[in-house]
DNA sequence: ACCGTTTTGGAACCACCGGTTTCGTTACTC
DNA sequence: GAGTAACGAAACCGGTGGTTCCAAAACGGT
């Protein structure tokens, strides 16, 4: 059975929040180090100073480990209106794209692997990331509408996906360089604005 | 050391492709069943009812295995050319789609990871997958400007990242279903067709 | 001041994994 | 038939994830 994730203090010695600390360094160290499949509790607990036994206090797994390190309680807030639908989408585009590029590039692709392994980190998941990421999409949508700037109002799901995937591959298909990720983002949402307020193009001429 | 791929055959015993055979059916089963990361080479060979040394003698990790199961030689031939720059680009989409969506959710990623840790692996990928793309777009590129459907000539990368991403993030990210993909890049390709015809979108009234 | 509770770093422990090697056997070429 | 290499099976090794135990230390309640 793996260690409980919250032991509350009716008394006894308190949590040191230095722990916590040291081992999300040691995390994120090691995974530029070493790369997510080469990263061992071992040595996470060598380098953060700590027992493992510290650690396993703290988070269940390994996977898990990484996943709160790299996934905090206080990830997509609520999105502040930016006055245009084209600022609002590239505000939290901005943000997610940062999120992917900022760890190593192996780590993201490790990561969603472990998700789609264990269903119980596919449920942490979905709920405190895609959840989010969805509320605020729909947000985003409820104020374009209200300026009149949606002909048609897109599923959340697929405006997700056709966001954020071409960074996603430019980042972890293609190993391309995150210095052109603004250049990306900011043309991708040129053409879906202009394709959101013209209206879906027309019907090809040409038969498939 | 690793075993080499291939000894050439001047006597002695040569291969029972059977054996190829059983280990790659193996591994795709596996897959299916326990998950990319929980994938055992000692689990493989008692499913392929061989011994783990002649596994070894054709693949010499387990991550080059998996890579030699998933993405055979024969990944991406010539383009033919179906007439339009939209049915081109479907045809492609289309096949990248079903490469993606046909092995379990976590084996792309998985297999990412690993690519992105094993700099060997990465060339690999980089030539064999990356380069055919790349070289497939080309063409169709090549085509469509002939044929006078294109304004502007798009970078292959951007193009490839822009297609294929949202089918990535559709099936990886969002864990949405499979049967809806075709739905997505039908979307999307008229959407990207329409902007490449008609020209890039004009630029936007209201700043940034 | 004392006691019970909890965390601390450190170390030991276990089952298992990836990878290598060895074994006797089998199938093919020269 | 001699030589060679692949075959399945098994043993072996270093290392890993995860669990547990330990004595010391830090706190709240009384």
């Amino acid at each position: 059975m793996p260690a409980r994730k919250q032991a509350r203090n009716p008394g006894g010695r308190p949590r040191d929040s230095r722990v916590d600390d040291a081992i999300a360094t040691a995390v994120r160290e090691l995974l530029v180090e070493v790369g997510y499949p080469r990263l061992t509790m071992a040595e996470v607990a060598a380098r953060a100073g700590v027992g493992k036994a510290a650690i396993y206090r703290r988070h269940a797994t390994k996977q898990e480990m990484i996943f709160d390190v790299l996934l905090p309680d206080r990830f997509l807030a609520v999105p502040p209106d930016r006055g245009s639908l084209r600022a609002d989408l590239a505000a939290v585009l901005a943000e997610v794209a940062e999120a992917m590029a900022t760890p190593p590039p192996g780590t993201v692709p490790g990561l969603l692997a472990d998700i789609h392994a264990d269903p119980a980190l596919h449920d942490r998941f979905t709920e405190r990331y895609l959840g989010a990421q969805r509320r605020t999409l729909t947000e985003i949508l409820d104020h374009a509408t209200a300026r009149g700037e949606l002909t048609t109002r897109p599923d959340p799901a697929v405006l997700n996906a056709l966001l954020v995937g071409p960074a996603f591959a430019w980042l972890f298909l293609l190993s391309e360089s995150p210095a052109e990720l603004p250049a990306l983002t900011s043309a991708l949402l040129d053409a879906a604005v202009a394709l959101a307020t013209q209206g879906p193009p027309a019907p090809r001429t040409t038969p498939a």
